[in-house]
DNA sequence: AGCACGCCGACT
DNA sequence: GTCGGCGTGCTC
């Protein structure tokens, strides 16, 4: 489902020093020893007041603070003494903000002792946390992100800080009690009732702080007694803050079964060698582990962190969002005394509780997807994202962040190296090694000199090859011998859902979404019609809805289809199915995987979740049903997307002593992207798709941003759209820059729950001059309420819809 | 985001 | 004359 969070508006909170950002692997901001960045850059933009407003400076403490709502700042407040030794940048503060009532939580993000003002200055009302929830490290993360993506500092610092953290989730404030022996003296205690008597006594005996409650229950009489002796000043009190005991969390402790440790190969060897100087060196760099499905990157991961364990350091691991398998978990839970693994499905008790584990510095490993990136280790010493082409490490709501930039920013910050492993390295890392902008590590060879599965092409415009339904003859039997040979398979659909379109024969009337207009999908259990763009969701119409006609016809291809044709084919075949659909509950991704594991399933088939991490040995084939899904994809990834699709799940099979073969159906068997996976040639891909690249400036040759504008009245959202872009143009001559613009134009994805959708597309061969000129030009743009119109800005987008 | 200001038309 | 629509601008 696409979501479209929008409101955009200009925010620069503090924009980085020094040079622009070239490239996705310049390592500029946010640099060490940069601390008063904040307050001197944004004088730039600073509208002085008239100078018969100036009053006489003063020296102040002056806090500088953020909001996540608007107006989100940055606005300078007066520190008053009480807290003037305890603020700093990333304190948590409330704050008088206009006429509202009761003020407003902020962010503080800079401290000036002896700063001047020409405003008069309100005071901050209340310093929020004893400890600020965010080092200096991370605020300058915060700065920078905000700066980059150009989303308001506050909105970024929501995003770090989990809201279970911020909220306290899963602890309670409880009020403890205690006797001291001095007020409570024989004479005194006789003097009281019988029941406070007994609370005394039993107070003093104990010798340690109590709740109410627990002391009622020892007691055995009300809370309202202890009350009373605290009335008196005969009982003292003190407030701690205590996690309940309803916490459920249970972390795997390591049980002492060890894990056998294979003997690395030569160049898992060599690239471990790399990392570990990496790591001591105490140096930011970027190393790219290119190593080919089933070469055993995640041994050297674990061997990596082994290292730096030692010198009492910690790692982040990012994994995609739904790779995370208990296998991943398992290996690294079995080889460290303590990792947090950090996941969607958590509570906001448990998330809460992970993340102060995680800061209090007794986590050696954190686990998780993109957002992980931000865990608050105080002594990280390397970051690793496994499979960093993945595109979940982009985030598709406000901040759009790339999980990959945001670490090699971070590390940069700290002077730590980050490694990216992928079979299929995105072109951008790619591209960064032939610029020596990141270090090169190959694994060319699988583990234990296995080979990779030949890929053998059906050229599925030959009839010859096709018989009735998605499932060419070569398949067919190629499915039948693995079957026969008690092997398993793998098939590779991208499309959920049965059937994706419904239409009329007699009338040709597509049945669409009401709101985004796409064909609606025809889902087999419970008969709904779905839209895979938003939740609009009705009951398969039984006749026409334009023409009453009585025989509406399922066309298009999804999995569930593919599962009624694969059980119709293979009556004999425990078939099983994996994609959104299926996997909706927690726990039916590990069942279903375990079943598969244990041989219970012979067939397993689902969209691009299966292609992703699974190692299983008695996989003996893979089919993919329709490599060309992704290929005609308005998009300048299409090609890119394709050849990591192929590859990923081919790379499913031959990791047995049994090998293993992939099938590939395809309408354009020709295409290079294709014939590159179908050869494991990556660096075939790569080079020419660079070519490719190139000739249009696109990532990751140029810089590109996009602008999304949508409203519920298309004219209106046209001309604002139109007026945007105007804007830019002009903002763009004005600084002679060389950006080009195309657009606005309607996306492919024209609306979206039910409103208008237009687009721009913004090209410079820098980022930073494209992000100067998206900032000035937004700046003082604002659209009137009236017409209901919002964008965003897209940096780096890996879309096109 | 709220909230005030101020400028116009419709009304007791 | 006053009430109230909403367009515009400000919040350190």
């Amino acid at each position: 489902m696409l979501t479209d969070a929008c409101n955009h508006a200009p925010h620069d909170t503090s924009p980085p020093s020094g040079n622009a950002m070239t490239h996705d692997f310049d390592h500029d901001p946010p640099h060490r020893n940069r601390g008063d960045d904040a307050s001197r850059q944004v004088d730039l933009f600073d509208k002085s007041p008239p100078p018969w407003e100036l009053v006489a400076a003063e020296e102040t403490a002056i806090a500088r603070v953020v909001f996540s709502q608007s107006p989100h700042g940055p606005y300078d407040y007066a520190i008053p003494d009480a807290i003037r030794s305890h603020i700093q940048p990333g304190s948590r503060v409330r704050v008088p903000l206009g006429r509202r009532r009761g003020g407003t939580m902020g962010w503080c993000i800079h401290v000036d002792m002896a700063g001047k003002s020409r405003h008069k200055l309100r005071e901050i009302s209340e310093l929020l946390d004893e400890e600020p929830l965010c080092d200096p490290a991370l605020v300058r993360l915060v700065l920078w992100i905000a700066h980059y993506y150009q989303a308001p500092a506050g909105q970024v610092f929501d995003t770090l800080i989990p809201s279970s953290v911020r909220s306290s989730a899963g602890t309670k404030q409880k009020t403890y009690f205690r006797a001291d022996p001095k007020d409570l003296t024989e004479e005194i205690v006789a003097g009281l009732s019988p029941k406070q008597q007994a609370v005394a006594r039993m107070l003093l005996a104990a010798n340690a702080p109590m709740t109410a409650a627990q002391i009622s229950i020892q007691v055995g009489c009300t809370e309202d007694p202890i009350r009373r002796l605290h009335k008196k000043g005969l009982l003292s009190s003190e407030r701690r803050r205590e996690q309940n005991s309803g916490m459920t969390t249970r972390w795997q402790i390591n049980d002492g079964e060890a894990e056998k440790t294979h003997h690395l190969t030569d160049s898992q060897s060599d690239a471990l060698k790399q990392i570990n100087q990496a790591v001591e060196s105490e140096k930011t760099k970027v190393m790219l582990l290119h190593g080919v499905t089933g070469s055993g990157k995640t041994e050297v991961y674990i061997r990596a962190i082994e290292h730096l364990v030692k010198f009492g350091r910690g790692a982040i691991v990012l994994v995609p969002e739904i790779s995370l398998t208990p296998q991943t978990r398992g290996r690294f839970e079995r080889r460290f005394d303590s990792v947090a693994v950090l996941h969607s499905q958590m509570t906001p008790a448990e998330r809460h509780f992970q993340w102060q584990r995680i800061r209090s510095g007794e986590v050696q490993v954190v686990i998780g997807p993109r957002s992980a990136v931000f865990a608050p280790l105080p002594k990280l010493g390397l970051i690793i994202i496994d499979e960093e082409h993945d595109g979940s490490f982009k985030q598709d709501t406000q901040p759009r962040y790339h999980a990959r930039k945001v670490a090699i920013a971070r590390a940069n910050s700290l002077g730590i190296p980050v490694l990216l492993g992928s079979a299929t390295p995105s072109l951008e890392s790619w591209h960064a090694t032939r610029t020596g902008h990141a270090e090169r590590l190959s694994l060319p060879d699988r583990v234990r000199d296995r080979a990779m599965p030949d890929v053998q092409l059906v050229d599925m415009r030959i009839k010859d090859d096709r018989t009735v339904g998605a499932i060419s003859r070569p398949l067919h039997q190629a499915v039948q011998e693995t079957i026969h040979e008690n092997g398993q398979c793998i098939l590779l659909l991208n499309r959920r859902g049965f059937a994706t379109t419904i239409q009329c024969p007699s009338c040709g009337h597509v049945v669409a979404c009401p709101d985004c207009d796409m064909p609606l999908t025809h889902h087999r259990d419970g008969g709904k019609a779905m839209c895979h763009y938003c939740d609009f969701c009705i009951a398969t119409p039984p006749w026409c809805p334009a023409c009453r006609f009585d025989g509406i016809r399922y066309g298009g291809l999804g999995t569930q289809k593919l599962e009624v044709e694969v059980k119709a084919r293979f009556p004999n075949a425990n078939v099983a199915r994996m994609d959104s659909d299926t996997m909706r509950r927690p726990g039916s991704h590990q069942k279903v995987l375990s079943a598969f594991r244990s041989g219970k399933i012979d067939i397993l088939l689902g969209t691009q979740m299966i292609a992703k991490g699974l190692d299983f040995p008695n996989v003996l084939l893979v089919g993919v049903i329709n490599a060309d899904s992704a290929l005609h994809f308005p998009d300048f990834r299409a090609a890119e997307r394709t050849f990591q699709l192929v590859t990923q799940v081919a790379g499913r099979t031959g990791r047995g002593d049994r090998g293993g073969r992939v099938i590939v159906q395809t309408y354009s068997p020709e295409h290079p992207a294709i014939q590159a996976a179908s050869r494991h040639d990556y660096i075939g891909f790569a080079e020419d798709e660079l070519v490719n690249r190139k000739k249009y400036n696109y990532p990751p040759w140029g810089s590109v941003a996009r602008i999304i504008i949508r409203g519920t009245e298309e004219e209106t959202t046209e001309r604002i759209a139109e007026e945007l872009v105007g804007r830019i143009e002009a903002t763009r001559d004005l600084l002679k820059h060389e950006i080009r613009i195309l657009g606005p134009a309607p996306p492919p994805i024209a609306r979206l729950r039910g409103k208008f959708r237009f687009h721009a597309l913004l090209q410079c061969p820098e980022s930073g001059p494209l992000g100067e000129t998206i900032r000035r030009a937004c700046q003082d743009f604002r659209i009137p309420e009236k017409d209901d119109v919002q964008y965003v800005v897209d940096i780096d987008p890996m879309d096109m819809l």
